[in-house]
This record gives structure tokens, sequence and C-alpha cells, in this order.
DNA sequence: CGTGGCCTTGAATGTATTCAACGGGGGTGG
DNA sequence: CCACCCCCGTTGAATACATTCAAGGCCACG
């Protein structure tokens, strides 16, 4: 592990409120890694050994079925994924890989177990989060089951705007066929919802958005922070 | 409450573990109450003062937008709702509607976060809780995004006949109507699923279910446990 | 300069919703 | 007790929405 980056780390809300002992104790079995880019991380359905941290690079999250494959969610630096399975000790309800090289550090489940149980501020930190993952996963099937496609796709944009700032224009970070994914539905389809919001204040060149009529596009896309507010 | 009442809920998985005090505390401003059917218990959007445990009756969990409603979950004795939306002491994210007549107990959101602070075996417990219902959405998820719906309908009865004792009839506890929204689908979809699944050994008669050849529904319905096992 | 992956486009197909109409059961009130 | 009505569920037809399949363009990379 590099200097610096442990106490990064120690800062994550996450940890922050762990007794320094429980802390050293859960890292003292701590691996870091570095993988390429599309590296199967963890597969559904495996037992839950670890719990990740991403710290460079990103991870898609994502799930199968009958030879069907969705994107649920990417993880960005730094955050951890799969701590209900970790907490639950059962299998993992996703899989994951590497989206670009990415170095994450893997803690072994056990440990995590073992020391929530003791440590009162890990488990405080551990119910934030847990909430806060349940909350945006019942957003998000909101999401899908209340609007079409294109209404998807307009209120992504517009969160997206907004995380980087309101400035009109932004770069999305994904590839279309994953945001497809992602939001559920075919790149072909996300192709067409594009040329359909071109009527509605959107223009999209690779990946460079532009939103040329922000009034517009909100009064289509009809966004609620009870669905798109990610802090809420 | 009624006698008894109390000790029942005092076994609550989520509540067994906490001091006597901290048990006492959190009940004394509890309120019991009694609401006919059809009653908005909380409304999405809404502050969550309280948390909501039904210990009669069902009440039903919807969200909307945009002047459409979807069923989200339908909650059964006894079992807490709104859990993450408390500890948060953010906006609910979900309306809840009583089904039939229910009892109800309010513990005031307050209480709760004041009370999991201290209180490690109540910690604990609200972690697992947490984790149980994030899985859980997750697997709902999974389900709305790689099922069509009438896959989603063959999953639905095959789960409820295993909860049932696979005794290969019971009875669907839940209007269609209701039924049809939960999975994603408008009411008259489900009656078309539902004859789509004639052919594939089931027969519904009113809310009965009788499934006459579950091997075929189960080829159908390829159910696994990473989205079909509740205790998963 | 070729090649492969990603994105786009078009056409055909499939899936699901909407709209309209109808039948049956349960409840209400005459 | 019966007539009536309302709600729920079903069915059909038309439409809308989304996927599939096929083809072609563009860019990055070797």
């Amino acid at each position: 592990m590099r200097p610096g980056e442990i106490d990064e780390i120690r800062k994550l809300p996450l940890f922050a409120a762990m007794l320094p002992e429980n802390f050293d104790a859960l890292f003292r079995g701590a691996y870091v890694q570095s993988f390429p880019p599309q590296i199967e991380l963890i597969r559904e359905g495996d037992p839950a050994d670890f719990l990740h941290v991403v710290l460079e690079g990103s991870v898609e999250l994502f799930a199968t079925w009958n030879n069907r494959e969705t994107t649920m969610a990417t993880v960005a630096p730094i955050a951890t994924f799969i701590l209900a399975a970790t907490i639950k000790n059962g299998p993992y309800l996703m899989s994951a890989r590497t989206l670009e090289k990415a170095r994450v550090i893997l803690l072994p489940s056990a440990d995590v177990r073992k020391i929530f149980t003791t440590d009162t501020g890990f488990a405080q930190a551990i119910i934030l989060d847990l909430a806060q993952c349940y909350r945006s996963v019942v957003k998000s099937h909101k999401d899908l089951k209340l609007r079409t496609s294109v209404e998807r796709l307009a209120n992504y944009l517009l969160r997206k705007d907004q995380q980087a700032g309101e400035q009109g224009h932004f770069d999305l970070k994904i590839e279309k066929r994953r945001l497809a994914s992602y939001l559920g539905m075919t790149a072909e389809n996300l192709s067409r919802s594009i040329r359909t919001l071109n009527g509605y204040g959107v223009e999209i060149d690779g990946s460079q958005v532009r939103i040329t009529d922000r009034k517009d596009l909100a009064a289509f896309a009809k966004p609620t922070p009870l669905i798109d507010d990610p802090k809420c």
C-alpha cells in the first residue's frame, strides 16, 4: 500500500470512527491488488470472502441470468462494495469486473464481521452505509418501474450535469453500451433515445454531452429528489 | 397494547437483543393505532417521523411519479418498514397504505436514532435487517431487469408455492391488479401472462393457484436462489 | 492500410400498454 | 328478495414501446 493511502482510507466514512486497534487489526489481513481492465473480481453466487474497497480505476457491478446480463452500478474511488453480502455471510448477488486498470483492497469478510460486533463506531458507520445503499436501490427501482427509457435517460443526464456542477456540458464517463444496460435498455434503443432528446435541448457527440436548454429537458424529465437526488 | 403483544414484539429479531432499559424507553413513546383499509399511513416525501411495525393486517408500500403508481412491496405481520428513512433521518421514499384493517405501532424515529447509537445489540440487529432489505431490493431489481413479465410471474408463483410448503396449490393473497403492479406490468398483461402459463402447468381460478406440473413450470421459469430465495 | 470494436441506422419482429367493451360477483338499497 | 350498480378481472383490437437482426460508418489500434 502506498504511503498516505492508508490515511485516506482511514478517513472514509465507513472506517473513520473505528477504534485504532480495530482498524489496524482489520487492515492487517488486507490485500492490495492491481488488476488490468475487464477482469472479473467476483462472481455472483460465490461466498463473500472479502469486502472490497476500490482505490483507483473503476469497477462495474453486474448481474446475469439465463444468458442475459445487466449493469447494476459502477463503483468509483474511493468506495466499498458488496458490504451487505459480507455482513450476511451470504453469496454475492452481483458480479464485479474492472472497467479500467484498478487497485482494490480486499478485507477478509470474517474480520469485518468480527469487528463490527464490538466496535460501535464501525457499526454506526455500517448502518449509515447500508441505509444509503438500500435507498439508492429503491430509487433505481422506482426509476425503472415508473419511467420509460427516454425518461430515464433524460433524468440521468440531468443528474450527471448536476454532479458536474451544472455547467451544461460534461463527459459521459461510461461506454454507451454500458449506460444502456445500466438504464435498462439496449444500445440501439439508447441511440434512438438520444435522438429523441435532441428535441429537448440535449446534444450528444461521442461522449460529450451538452445541455442547451435545461428548462426544456427538465420539463420533459420531471426530476424529483425522491428518485434523482443521490444524497437524499 | 394487548397483553402478550409486547412480548411478541420483544422477540422480533430487530428488538430481541436490546437492553431492557432501552427497549422500555423506546416503547414508552410508542403509539398503537388501528386503521381501516385503504388508509394512507405515510406519504413519500414526508419526513420519517416514525418507524412503523405492522402487528395485524397488511400494508402496501408503493411509489408514485408523474401520475403513475407502482407497488413496491407488501408488509405482513410482524414486520417493520421504512427503517432506512428513520435512520437516515430523510424523507420517505415510498408511501404506505393499509390493504385491510391493520394495527400498527409507531415508534418515534428520534428515539430509534438515539438508542441505536448506544445499544450495540440493537445496532447489530439493525445492520442485519438493513442488509436483508438491501439484498431483497437488489433481487427485485435483477428480477425486473433480467426477466420478461411472464418469467417474473412464473417465478413469483414458484416462490409462493414454496412458501406455502410446495403443496401445489395456494391462494394469492393479493388482488391481481396489485400483483400486476408489483410484478411491473399492467392488469391486462397479467391476465395474458396467466394464460401463457396455462401451457406450463399452471391453473389459476380466481385467487386459487394450482401448479399441475412444477417441473414444466420450473423449466420455463428457471428460478435461481440469487433472485428467488428470500432468505438468501 | 487493414481490422476489430463501438456506435448508429433501418427494417422487421416481439413485447407490453392503451383503449374499449363485456361479464361476473359482492354489496347496497329499494 | 331482487334489482341495480360498481369494481375487478378478462378479452380483443389498435397502438406504442422496445428488442432483434442486419448492415454500414467511424475511430483507435496494430
